[in-house]
DNA sequence: TTGAAAGCGTTACCAA
DNA sequence: TTGGTAACGCTTTCAA
């Protein structure tokens, strides 16, 4: 029925051993002989069982990529360039390139958990973990005990925009969500404004708790309540245009407004535009991430960039081992991009 | 080391064969049995391990869905659906779940080969392709051969957004793009619009052919010539971009362009804006797919809506099986969504 | 309802 | 450089 290995070595007149060494490629095999495996191979279209071999080697080609929402560019883009270095890296089994898959948690806890049991299942070579936590405490446990489980397995662990997790990971790519942030609102308390909204992710995730810090130490530097004017809300184009609407019932005169990421600053531009209000000039919005629609989606967007490409790909690097992993986790910095933002508050 | 079956099977002091049953659940075993399985499970946290049971069972939980850009949310949320689906759907080996895993081709033939080479190799219970095919005849029959192989191997074949292949599938949704765009183009027409610019997809894609004939189509029944004003780009915003300077170069007059998709759209919008043309007013523009953010990033969009969620949805239904595959393919029709594109030309 | 045991297709060790 | 051959951990028939 299906070809196996047994076929291919009988095809060649050789021994089973000897056509896994040529198809892995780790012992040494006289070049005569891998022509003829090599061509048995081919005529009998020969494909590895891929269960057969990860079971004998204790080990597969499999390397998950975990997203928040596969639907976001924001991981599209950072997986999309893990899963390029994966397979541009080091072949795995049988001269093969590792697999690489991503999975959507849809920023569920549970799902989180049971795709990491799939995969551990699946024997994966190496996950990645990206975007920000959960920070229940029980789940945040259960994470770290469910890592700790798969580096002893031998698997590698990747955290890519998300903070270490103690001793349990291979190597962490944390973005600097708090600078950036504080960067940002920085930047609109320089223009001038002192009249800022917030629209935070939401709650109980380390990006939005470390964005909201970053806001939040530049306003009271500044000698400005900190928490007064924020709203929560999740992360897309609905939460910030109902949130807008919000801060504008409890502060019409507000005269910028920073927002969780790009997709709500979107939002919010256009419950600005349904009141009547222009940005920059009523109202300054800023965004984060830096996603490629945003500049036409709104000009006048200040956004803080964060290298999403780059990152993804050295989180691939590392999962293969392509890369050396750091000594120790270094924060990746998003640094503000002022488009047209630059417009002083008016007060209305 | 790792805890095998084994081990359990000791633990709750009954055999390999009884613990397998109660992890599978297809066959009956005593409620006080697997209640001491169950429990043994737990103490030892004991985890399947996947290439030992996809060998012995030669099948494995695996379901790829292969997509041409995950960094598009047009396949963000067509597998985004469909993961959601196959999780939902009728539980895998062992009692867990399917393990329903994107894999991004980045549209290259070569890659797309690859992936499916790996998912055959991993014995997938089923596969996804999304999108656009490209029509290279040696590419097509190379992948008709390898759906052929996948689906005598009892693998199940899915397409979604893509045109049926011959025989080699298990079922088909394909989007009705010819009719969307001709649609589109049609009600451009009604407005009194005659000088009609093209952006085109990628050549050599069915997505882009399709389109672009049902745009020719419309054309061609109004008695305008349908050739002259196309260009062609890959689907993103700088190709939107140079090609709406490229059409304006050819016909400085012209009232309105159909764009190959929302985000080239969008490019377009900016070129437009950055000539001082206004949209809809001066030049009226068309998208396609309706993806979220294009509301916000051109409010005055026309574009066509593919329900692109039910049909990942359905993707995912129809790779598990919990939806029995239509007698033959029926096109997913895509419907024109008429915002504020309402303006009639105004000549320049 | 349960157990015993024969595979499943590779890998990797030990010889040759 | 190559061959023989135990594992690897699970599933599934066949018996009991």
């Amino acid at each position: 029925m299906t070809v196996t290995l047994a076929d291919v070595a009988a095809r060649a007149r050789v021994s089973p051993a000897t056509v896994s060494r040529v198809l892995n490629g780790n012992y040494p095999v006289a070049a005569a002989t891998r022509e003829r495996v090599l061509r048995a191979v081919d005529e009998l279209d020969y494909v590895l069982n891929g269960p057969a071999s990860a079971l004998a080697a204790a080990t597969s080609d499999l390397v998950g990529v975990l997203v928040n929402d596969i639907a976001d560019p924001f991981f599209g883009i950072i997986a999309g360039a893990a899963q390029q270095a994966i397979g541009e890296g080091a072949p795995g089994r049988a001269g093969g390139e590792k697999l690489a898959v991503v999975c959507n948690t849809g920023g569920s806890p549970e799902r989180e958990l049971r795709y990491l049991t799939l995969l551990q299942r699946q024997r994966a070579a190496a996950v990645v973990l990206t975007g920000g936590a959960v920070e229940d405490p029980e789940h945040l446990a259960a994470v770290a005990a469910k890592l700790t489980r798969l580096t002893d397995a031998g698997t590698r662990v990747v955290l890519c925009g998300r903070p270490p997790v103690e001793g349990a990971v291979t190597a962490a790519l944390p973005f600097d969500n708090r600078g950036g942030a504080r960067r940002m609102t920085e930047h609109l308390l320089e223009l001038g404004h002192r009249r800022i909204g917030c629209v935070a992710g939401p709650a109980g995730r380390t990006t939005t708790r470390h964005r909201l810090e970053g806001h939040r130490e530049a306003m009271a530097a500044a000698g400005l309540p900190p928490g007064g004017l924020t709203v929560h809300g999740s992360y897309d184009r609905t939460s910030g245009y109902d949130a807008a609407l919000e801060l504008l019932r409890r502060e019409p005169g507000l005269t910028a407004i920073a927002a969780a990421n790009d997709t709500v600053a979107l939002g919010v531009c256009a419950a600005l535009r349904e009141r009547g209000l222009r940005v920059p000039d009523d109202v300054s919005v800023t965004g984060f991430d830096d996603l490629p629609f945003s500049v036409d989606a709104a000009p006048a967007l200040t956004t803080v960039r964060l290298p999403l490409h780059e990152a993804g790909a050295r989180a691939g690097r590392l999962a293969t081992g392509a890369e050396a992993p750091p000594r120790e986790a270094v924060p990746i910095p998003g640094v503000p991009v002022l488009r047209a933002s630059t417009a002083r508050p008016r007060g209305r």
